[in-house]
DNA sequence: GTCTATACTCGGATAGAC
DNA sequence: GTCTATCCGAGTATAGAC
């Protein structure tokens, strides 16, 4: 729920090993058939045996090539969420002017209550990452947590140097509360659309002022 | 809690006919044994059937109370939920004072800190109720996140009246926010327990001073 | 390394016995 | 209403063929 602006980085695979070779390209075409699967008919009631069939592959195959279920939606998560990066990048660069770290949460959050699927799988991947017994979900979260806590950092430095943000707060503890907030509303917003997402994030950056 | 009689699943729903007692007595006897199989085993790794064979009924039999495994893994929350909100009914009791809103946050995250697998299943169960296919989750949730958000709302308001907090804010709004930090920030804890979870709930509080 | 075959346990639905 | 028996498709682990 928190696909918030990250810097952009080389896409690392996330399963099997390392070595760069046609195992990789095989797995990528796999990988791309996969995704128009659920597409399609989106993840929630797709099988992994359904989609094994459907691109004609036996489970066992695909299952060579992402070694879970959860393997295969946290790549699939993973290209979603680079793709939106790669579009939020250029629309940022058209704007003339940076977005503060809650502005750009929101602008996230809003792109994510269009698409309630995306959101709906970030919520069961991050569940699954939080059990001891899925160590690579767990690092991937983990890893991006840091990522747009970072990301946040940065635009809240520059607010705080530009006199736009009180220049008294601790910007760690802050990036971690506005990722939270964005995170726990858009939880809320799911269940109950009453909750005004915007409006309680838009709280957040005037109890900020100075 | 609800204003509603416990169980929020009730197995007979029509049926005129006398006795539900009987039923709802073997349900709650099934119900207490498998939270003692819980208790030692943690829910995580125990399936539905290892529970049912260790109490003594079939799989059939055990589904035959809860709808489903997640109906169980609910009811073992709401029964361990309702368990701390009464101790800490008896705590804040004892003390003088009313905690504002956020304070009430940090002293029931505070206990959360050191039961993660608590967490873990809360994350676990909102992740399901997002989905479409358990609507029975999903109000659940979304009463409880009433419930949670309007314990809120009044905290706050008391705070706002007695000058304790800015009065210039919308407590709706600022309700949500809070309880979407709390529950935010926990899962960034579970992730990198170098997240201060105090600190940065402890600066939501400072923001409200007037 | 890539993949097939197989088997195991799982959650869940069904039908029918009491 | 309570429960047993049974069947299905799911995720996954393993052995071994190529």
């Amino acid at each position: 729920m928190a696909p918030s602006p990250e810097t952009p980085q080389d896409p690392a695979p996330i399963g099997r090993s390392g070595s760069y070779s046609k195992g990789v390209a095989r797995r990528k075409e796999i990988l791309d058939r996969a995704l128009e699967v659920f597409r399609e008919r989106g993840p929630e009631g797709t099988s992994l045996r359904r989609v094994a069939e459907e691109i004609g592959v036996s489970h066992g195959a695909l299952l060579h090539y992402f070694r879970s279920r959860e393997q295969l939606l946290l790549a699939l998560y993973e290209h979603t969420e680079t793709h939106r990066q790669e579009q939020r990048a250029e629309a940022e660069h058209a704007e003339s002017e940076d977005p503060g770290a809650v502005e750009a949460m929101i602008s996230a959050a809003r792109v994510n209550v269009h698409s309630p699927g995306y959101v709906q799988l970030y919520s069961t991947l991050v569940a699954g990452a939080l059990e001891e017994r899925n160590p690579e979900a767990r690092q991937f979260f983990t890893e991006r947590f840091e990522r747009v806590r970072e990301a946040a950092v940065q635009r809240l430095r520059r607010q705080q140097e530009s006199g736009e943000i009180r220049a008294d707060l601790d910007v760690d503890k802050l990036a971690a509360l506005i990722v939270a907030a964005s995170d726990g509303l858009q939880t809320q917003w799911l269940l109950d659309s009453d909750i005004d997402l915007e409006g309680s994030l838009r709280m957040v950056e005037d109890l900020l002022r100075p």
